[in-house]
RNA sequence: GCGCACAUGAUCUAGUGGUUAUGAUACGAGGUUCCCAACCUCGUUACCCGAGUUCGACUCUCGGUGUGCGCACCA
């Protein structure tokens, strides 16, 4: 995956300073490691925190988006009724002669319309029967079928009055099960969003790929509820200038602007489009490369079959093209999937322009007369009559749905004749989810920002991360610890770190250049000195870390510099 | 999950069935230095885990764990 030899030694030196400099690290790892974990530490967990609050702020500027958090622990039944207890298993056999694994509903889809949906036993017994050949050696014994979960389970409470549960393998199912709040919270008007940051589970056959493929993660996912049927169109005059790379389903990639790609149809949906754009705003307010930004559409059948649209955004670093966003058209799917599962109402009202005027003219039963005379049946007869048009006459023959034939008399029922005025009615809002994988985003924006410049021993690495992002906002260093240079930056140093939102480091030991070599490593935007200057005018000098350019400012400049940015 | 390879200080690495296990960088203390990994002195830190073979295992064997790569998997 990695390409090439050089790639492969920078993307060596890249992870192994991220270790060295407490940035990202394989978690637990004085007990040997586990696949599939990783710390942020001392330097990576406030990047992490930044990339989140950028996000979080982002969206929540729109103003019709609110935050929630749900528990990660989630009942059987929540995941069960999203689909997810079906789609994340899979059902695995093993060929008797060549160990190679498979998974026994692909190898079966010559003979059988559907194998994905067929339960573990007759999926096993159309295995036994059909004995198809492997892929790989071309025998055809195969071990029993083993169901592959990749959600972690657990139990909620003890022993055997225990629940079921997951740990939840996307934040969204709890957006859909808070829906009724969040409705309410909106004061019942489309369109709204609700969004998550939080941590994610998947139980990985095989995590690879450093950060790329975790078994937890961090995830942040916003869904973004519609009236299917509003013509209400986004504004994306904002974006008619911004050319990004498009790879549509069918047909080559090429370069163009997101509203002209929506309005040649190569993007289907608005709202798609609308995300998309302001997707792209906030990949680039975090810094990743706009040339290593690509938005490619899934193909009709790699979609999930309830999706309507569905675009990924992919960043390219050490490991190619890498998915770190979907932005998907979910339809109503998952509000409709758990309406069925619950009962529960999972709606939106739409009010009608103009009341709509129904006439109803039909017959219904007269309760006193038809009761007595069809007893049990007569609820069957209540159902059918109300079905009945309104010229018909009676006495009238129907059969009920058991096959029993009744004679319903005119005296068992009554006209009804009356005009209702309907306001409006319930619909299932459809749902535009952007879901961002949040570690694959950090290790891009480390993978773009790392730059290296000179070659073996010279090497100079510089972290060119956003200022909005970068783990520490300043380095603050004395020239020399003595003649109080040192006391001054000390002061300097906690003066910034009791400043909202702005994190200083202090470093007093070794050269100048070493200083500013190690705060360049993790991308500190700027490096205040304090030098002899500074004792007699209480100035610093500010170097920029791309630049190395120094300007001398008063410390309060400084200070006020760092806190408002 | 299968196959191949690898595992030595914080990092990158040398090396050996037998005394105190290389080197560089980094890190710490001191000195020097008025701004970009300089220099001098001193110092701290390591053979992945567990069993086995052996008088003796960091070294050999097996198992585990982790990492990389290929196959499979990836809502």
């Amino acid at each position: 995956m990695v390409e090439g030899h050089e790639a492969v030694e920078r993307l060596e030196r890249l992870t192994g300073m991220l270790r060295r400099r407490g940035v990202i690290l394989p978690a637990f790892e004085i007990h040997g490691g586990a696949k599939g974990l990783y710390d942020f530490g001392p330097v990576g967990g406030r990047l992490r925190a930044n990339v989140q609050n950028v996000w979080r702020d982002h969206w929540l500027s729109q103003g019709d988006v609110v935050e929630v958090s749900c528990p990660t622990v989630t009942p059987f039944a929540v995941l069960e009724a999203s689909g997810h207890v079906a789609e994340f298993s899979d059902f695995m056999t093993v060929c008797q002669a060549c160990n190679e694994a498979s998974r026994a509903d692909t190898m079966l889809e010559d003979h059988h319309p559907n194998p994905d949906a067929l339960s573990m036993a007759d999926l096993q017994a159309l295995l036994d029967d059909v004995r198809p050949s492997c892929p790989s050696c071309g025998a055809s014994e195969w071990s029993p079928i083993v169901a592959e979960n990749l959600m972690f389970d657990t139990v909620i409470g003890a022993g055997s009055s225990g629940r079921p549960a997951f740990l939840r393998p996307e934040t969204a199912q709890g957006m859909f099960t808070t829906y009724p709040a969040i409705y309410r919270h909106f004061r019942e008007r489309l369109p709204f969003g609700a969004m998550q940051l939080g941590r994610g589970y998947r139980n990985e056959i095989s995590p690879r790929q450093g950060m790329i493929r975790l078994r937890e993660f961090n995830m942040a996912e916003l869904e973004y509820f519609i009236d299917p049927e509003s013509d209400v169109v986004p504004d994306l005059s904002a974006w008619s200038a911004t050319s990004v790379q498009l790879v549509p389903a069918d047909g080559e990639a090429f370069e163009g602007t997101i509203p002209k790609a929506l309005a040649d149809g190569i993007i289907l949906h608005p709202t798609v489009a609308w995300f998309m754009a302001r997707t792209y705003d906030l990949m680039m307010s975090l810094g990743v490369h706009a040339t290593k930004l690509r938005f490619r559409q899934h193909a009709r059948d790699e979609m999930a079959h309830y999706a309507l649209d569905c675009w990924d955004v992919e960043l390219h670093g050490s490991y190619g093209w890498v998915e770190c966003v979907g932005i998907a058209h979910r339809g109503c799917y998952d509000l409709e999937a758990h309406e069925r599962a619950t009962g529960q109402r999972l709606r939106a009202w739409r009010t009608y322009p103009e009341p709509k005027i129904v006439e109803i003219d039909g017959w219904t039963i007269d309760g006193a007369k038809a009761g007595p005379a069809f007893r049990a049946l007569a609820g069957q007869v209540k159902a059918k009559v109300e079905t009945l048009a309104a010229d018909t006459v009676f006495p009238a023959s129907i059969v009920l749905d058991g096959g029993d034939e009744v004679t319903v008399e005119s005296e068992h029922v009554k006209r009804v004749q009356r005009t209702e005025s309907v306001a409006g009615e319930w619909f299932i809002p459809h749902v535009v989810e952007p879901a961002f994988g949040i570690d694959r985003i950090i290790w891009h924006l480390l993978d773009h920002a790392y730059e290296e410049s000179g070659a073996g021993e010279e090497m100079y690495v510089r972290m060119r991360l956003h200022p909005d992002v970068a783990p520490v906002d300043a380095a603050v260093l004395p020239l020399f610890e003595k003649e109080g240079m040192g006391a001054l930056a000390s002061e300097i140093h906690r003066r910034l770190c009791a400043t909202r939102g702005v994190l200083a480091s202090y470093d007093g030991s070794g050269s100048i250049g070493r200083r500013y070599a190690r705060a360049d490593e993790i991308g500190v935007p700027c490096c205040l000195t304090v030098d002899h200057t500074s004792l007699e005018d209480g100035t610093v000098t500010w170097r920029d870390r791309d630049t190395g350019e120094q300007t001398r400012m008063s410390v309060d400049d400084a200070v006020q510099r760092l806190a408002s940015r």
